[in-house]
DNA sequence: ACCTGAACACCGTTCAAGT
DNA sequence: ACCTGAACACCGTTCAAGT
C-alpha cells in the first residue's frame, strides 16, 4: 500500500503541532483575553484533550512564551536603507506599537514575559544599522532603542488597561487621545536621544 | 462593666479590617511573588480562613487593586518649591522608580491594574505645579509626566523581568547596567520634553 | 457582625493505559 | 508516537451555619 513508502517511523501520526497549538492560543486570547487560555479549553480548540498538549509543548507557560515568540517575530519594521536613525526609531516604535494595539489581551503578556533576546534583536537589527551608518556605537543604539521600547510598552499598557470594565471597545475619542499622547511623547523622546547622541 | 460603655452595636468584634489585608498581601507579594498570593494563604497569613476575608474585601481582584493603590501612596515625590520642572520631572521618576524596584514582584501588578485617578494625580500634583510655574498648560504637563510615567514603569518590567530563572537577586554589574540605562534614556526624554514645551 | 466548614466548579499537571 | 481517562492537589467563591 502507498503508506508504506511515506509512512512514519512508528505509532499514531500526530493531530497537532506546536505552532498550530501557538496559533491556536493567540486566535483565544485575541477573541477571549488572557483568562480564558486554560490548557482544557486550548484542548477543544484544537480537537483534542488537555492532556494531549503536553507532548508538544511541556507545561502553560510554554505556550504563554511561544505565543510572546510569535507575536514578536509579526512586527515588521520597514527601514529604508538611508534612512536617518531618528526616522528608523520612529519606524521601530510606529510598528511595535501597530503589533501591541492589534493584540491588546496580550499586552499584559508582552509586558510580562521576557522577549527572547534572539527573537528581539533580530527585530531591530535593521534599526541598529541606521545608528552604525550615522557612526553611533552600537551601545548606546541598543540604549537608545531599548529605552524607546518600553516607552511604547508601557504606553501600549496604559491604553488597553482601561478602568475595571471589560473589553468595551475603545471608540474614536479615547484612541485620537492616545495616539496624540503617544506621538508627543514619542517625537520628544526620539528629539532628545538625537541630541544627546549625535550633538 | 467597661465594655457596656464602648462596646459595638452588636456582634463579634472584627479580628482583621481591610488595611491588615492589604499589608499581609503586599509583605506575602514582597516575600514570595504574586502567585503565591491566594485567598487562602493570606487567610492563613492572618490566622484567619480564606472565607472571612471576603467580609472585608469583595474578591481577589479588590485585593489586588488594594495593592495597586497601597503602593503608589508609598511614592514620595520630593519636589522644592522653586524647582524647574525638569529636575522635578526627574524627581517624580526617581521616585516612582525607586518603589518600584522596592517592590519587584509587585511590578507586573502596577502594570496591569491601572492606577486610581485620584491616587495618581495626588501624586503628581507637585509637578505639574512646576510646570504651571513655567506657564506650560496642564495639557501639556500631564502628557509629560504621564510619558515619563510609562517610561518609566516599561523600564522596571524589564529589569525584574529577568529570563524566566526565579528570584534570584541582581548582583551589581546587572544592577549598574539598569540604572545607567535608565538615567541615560531619561535624560534624552526630559531634555526632549524641554525643548518641546518651553522653546 | 463576623467567622467557619462544606461544597461547587474550576485549574495545571502526572501517570498508567489504550491504539 | 501520540492521545486519553482518571486522579491529585490545588484554586476562587457561595452559602448555610455557628458564636
Amino acid at each position: 500500500m502507498s503508506t508504506q513508502t511515506f509512512r512514519r517511523r512508528a505509532g499514531r501520526p500526530p493531530q497537532i503541532d506546536a505552532d498550530e497549538i501557538v496559533t491556536a492560543a493567540v486566535a483565544l486570547i485575541d477573541a477571549e483575553g488572557l483568562e480564558a487560555l486554560t490548557m482544557r479549553r486550548l484542548g477543544t480548540e484544537l480537537g483534542v484533550t488537555a492532556m494531549s498538549l503536553y507532548r508538544h509543548l511541556p507545561n502553560r507557560d510554554a505556550v504563554l512564551a511561544a505565543v510572546v515568540s510569535r507575536l514578536v517575530r509579526e512586527v515588521a519594521v520597514e527601514v529604508a536603507d538611508g534612512m536617518p536613525w531618528p526616522q528608523a526609531l520612529h519606524r521601530f516604535a510606529e510598528s511595535y506599537r501597530r503589533m501591541l494595539l492589534a493584540h491588546p489581551h496580550a499586552v499584559p503578556l508582552l509586558a510580562t514575559h521576557p522577549v527572547d533576546e534572539v527573537d528581539g534583536l533580530a527585530l531591530v537589527a535593521p534599526v541598529l544599522e541606521r545608528f552604525r551608518g550615522a557612526g553611533v556605537p552600537d551601545e548606546d543604539a541598543l540604549t537608545a532603542v531599548q529605552s524607546v521600547g518600553v516607552y511604547v510598552l508601557g504606553h501600549a499598557l496604559a491604553q488597553v488597561g482601561t478602568p475595571p470594565g471589560a473589553s468595551r471597545d475603545p471608540g474614536p475619542a479615547e484612541v485620537a487621545y492616545y495616539d496624540q499622547w503617544f506621538t508627543v511623547g514619542l517625537d520628544a523622546f526620539v528629539l532628545g536621544l538625537h541630541h544627546r547622541l549625535t550633538p
